[in-house]
DNA sequence: CATCAAAAACTCC
DNA sequence: GGAGTTTTTGATG
């Protein structure tokens, strides 16, 4: 079970994502549809003001990030995972838009170059898809591999910087 | 609480 | 197509 997280839904052109927050940040964001039961969102009576205002600059980053472009500003990150993972996600974030790593590259990158299953692994744990650019790492021969909110998601979003795979 | 076993968004032979 | 490497997670004693 996790802390008391604050559930709000952002619209987008491609569906409506629904972000968690904790007090302390930005905590996971989900993919439209995946949520289980869309519409049954649970809001928490004492929403601190700090939560709206960071709920607006996600909505903007995720409205930018959609269309292919650098989001100018980010809300915090309360991302929580093994050290393993942070190293992993840390490493993902450097990776330029436009551009893809391969799970091999990340775990070279991070010290474990054989550790690549692995690292896939830490991608799919990723709590914050697309701001931690998780789409952009694709299979050593150019495949897509998986993603949390479907392959067709991963697809769409390289598509839209200019990347395609075959896979 | 410590240990064992199985699975995963991979890569190389 | 098969074997190998690393980490995470859930079951077992």
């Amino acid at each position: 079970m996790k802390a008391q997280t604050i559930s709000l839904p952002i619209k987008t052109p491609d569906g409506t994502f629904l972000a968690h927050y904790s007090e302390k940040g930005l905590v996971e964001l989900s993919f439209p549809g995946r949520h289980g039961h869309n519409g049954s969102v649970k809001l928490e009576k004492g929403m601190p003001a700090k939560i709206h205002a960071w709920h607006r600059t996600t909505e903007a980053a995720l409205t930018k990030a959609l269309t292919g472009a650098k989001p100018k500003k980010f809300p915090p990150f309360h991302a929580e995972g093994t050290e393993f993972q942070k190293s992993v996600w840390r490493e993902m974030r450097k990776i330029a838009g436009g551009k893809t790593k391969s799970y091999g590259e990340i775990a070279e990158a991070i010290g474990k170059p054989k550790a690549m299953r692995a690292v896939g692994g830490a991608c799919g744990a990723n709590p914050i898809p697309v701001f931690v650019p998780c789409h952009r790492v694709l299979a050593a021969n150019k495949k897509i591999g998986g993603f949390s909110g479907g392959r067709e998601w991963k697809r769409k979003l390289l598509a839209r910087e200019g990347i395609t795979v075959d896979n």
